[in-house]
DNA sequence: CAAGATTGATCTGTCAATCTTC
DNA sequence: GAAGATTGACAGATCAATCTTG
């Protein structure tokens, strides 16, 4: 939905910038907008089959990967791409619900460690199935092997030119 | 940076679920990090540069594409993917700020007219170069005519899956 | 005092009314 | 009464402190 320009018949600045041509303008309206609908998509889904965000999955996803289920909560940020403040926010929440546990780090208590509760793993495990349907009907099943390929690499060089660009602190993953 | 499933060694469920296969889990793993990463570099340009949310910034641009850069609210909140209320409580900010001008369309009173001022116009001006600009540092100028076409092609297939699943109400632009 | 973590204030978006106009 | 639009209450995210531990 996305057009970065105003109408091209628009007053020349002293360093007139480098437009899209209409052909760039139109894939990167098409790709905009499948960057909106489609986290707005499985939101959706999440929320209606799990009542659960797209982070709130994630993060309970990333903690059942771990050996024992648990991490430090700056591990779990950076893994998830979450502040340290939007995680201990969303975390307290997820440990009213019971779904998370959270104990300071015996070792040193800098740290607190995030453990999923075997609720939390249960929820996890009741949630799977629908949102990994989801991603299938949405994405995967659309695309070939080949193709699926070439979107992890034009996805991949997206990523590499921001963090490049210093634009953005390097995502962990 | 999402895992939709938990560890496959997770119990089998009555109706087991196709996982994704590890081609398929890292093409998603790439796809999701550019599309949290890419709108996350553009919000930060943007607020940076201008001041300005990407869907404020889009708000004024949709705008300045009419004849009398005016639109109505329902047709506003549509080509910028918004609610009516989300929008609603947008537009009353960037009044605030003097961006633009809402009234009453004069023929049918149940209708909202949101006219961008010309301070509205001079900021998307002043705004547009810097925002283009990261666009194509972020994407077009990584990509290929031919590449941005299959960029095109395989987000529209995207959408299209999302649109035919009926999970989403139907976008406009 | 530096790093990890949390907190509280504020801002934005959503949801469920409500209001207005035809 | 239906459609467009707004409103207010609430949920979630951000930002700038603040607190704690080593």
């Amino acid at each position: 939905v996305p057009n970065p320009a105003p109408r091209r018949s628009a007053e020349r600045s002293a360093e007139e910038p480098r437009w899209l041509s209409s052909r760039e303008e139109a894939a990167w309206r098409a790709m905009a907008l499948a960057m909106h609908t489609l986290p707005a998509a499985l939101e959706l889904q999440l929320q209606r089959d799990s009542n659960l965000s797209y982070i709130e999955y994630h993060t309970l996803a990333r903690l059942s990967e771990e050996p024992d289920h648990v991490l430090r909560m700056s591990e779990l940020a950076a893994l998830t791409n979450a502040s340290q403040s939007r995680l201990s926010h969303l975390v307290r929440r997820l440990e009213r619900r019971g779904l998370i546990r959270r104990q300071p780090d015996p070792r040193d208590g800098r740290f607190v460690n995030a453990r999923l509760t075997s609720r939390g793993y249960a929820k996890l495990v009741a949630s799977a199935p629908s949102h990994v349907a989801a991603v299938r009907a949405f994405v995967m099943d659309e695309f070939s092997p080949a193709e699926l390929q070439q979107l992890r690499e034009a996805s991949e060089r997206i990523v590499a030119r921001i963090v490049a660009s210093d634009s953005v602190q390097h995502p962990v993953v």
